[in-house]
DNA sequence: GTGGCACCTGGAGTCGGCTCCAGGTCAAGC
DNA sequence: GCTTGACCTGGAGCCGACTCCAGGTGCCAC
């Protein structure tokens, strides 16, 4: 115990919810930077990684492009100097999820509503409807 | 003025932002059923396509599957014994969308405390970095 | 010492959802 | 009567984001 963490891939997979194939390929188009490797060739993920996938896996489900993340990653990669570009890039992401839940909300009212005007069909007292009711088995 | 109206491609198009390649591949799928023709063989769309459309432009905009869509124009087409599993259908994508919303908020709320500590590390009067600061052109 | 397992690689394949294209038809305006 | 523009068709192509595969390595348990 106390040793500096490292995490085989079966272990971030699980704790990430990406998949080996996911991983491996977030590397290869790095958005992950290498990975360390043991003596056998194998991967070994630091807290820095697991961390890193982290805000990956929130960027990614809130919708971010592959093509944006990649841009935050070079972003961070290039070090302390990038700190307002990243913040700028968030907080552009931020009122893009906004928009998102403001879209969201909205059409969920029309749907809502569609509910709504079937139940009203089907509270109607339909003598139309009824002979097919009662053809039905 | 007062006839019935009918909506060339390009109207629709305009109207419920879909393109006319989709418009073609909706009614090809069977999202749409077969568009009205005039004499020389082009779409008019009827108003209750348009309208049909824009609950397609619902439900696709906050996120459901073609295939789950085609399953609701299926019971759609089968008549009104089918409200009920189209009540169900439409409520469990509420639900879905409902979840949706909630998640974006709560991996937002992951944004926003990375922005604050992104705003947090600029206001350290940082020393450390000064000097990075100060070779920068 | 042999089986099984977790991992490795490069490259090809898949899937959803469009999007584009070539070649053709009509109708209207000049 | 010819151009222009909006449309038509079937089929191929594209894009993003993975996902799968064949063939191979290293280690541990039995």
């Amino acid at each position: 115990m106390g040793r500096v963490t490292a995490y085989t891939p079966g272990q971030v997979a699980e704790e990430t919810g990406f998949s080996l194939d996911t991983l491996r390929y977030y590397e290869r188009i790095g958005l992950l930077e290498p990975i360390e490797r043991n003596a056998a060739g194998q991967r070994r993920f630091s807290d820095g990684d697991v961390g890193w996938l982290g805000m990956i896996r929130c960027l990614r489900d809130t919708g971010m492009s592959i093509a944006e993340m990649l841009r935050f990653a070079e972003l961070t990669r290039e070090g302390e100097h990038t700190i307002r570009d990243r913040i700028a890039l968030l907080a552009a992401h931020d009122r893009a999820v906004e928009d998102q839940i403001a879209a969201l909300r909205q059409k969920q009212g029309a749907i809502q509503r569609k509910i709504q005007y079937y139940r009203d069909v089907l509270a109607i007292p339909d003598a139309l409807y009824a002979c097919e009711d009662e053809r039905a088995s």
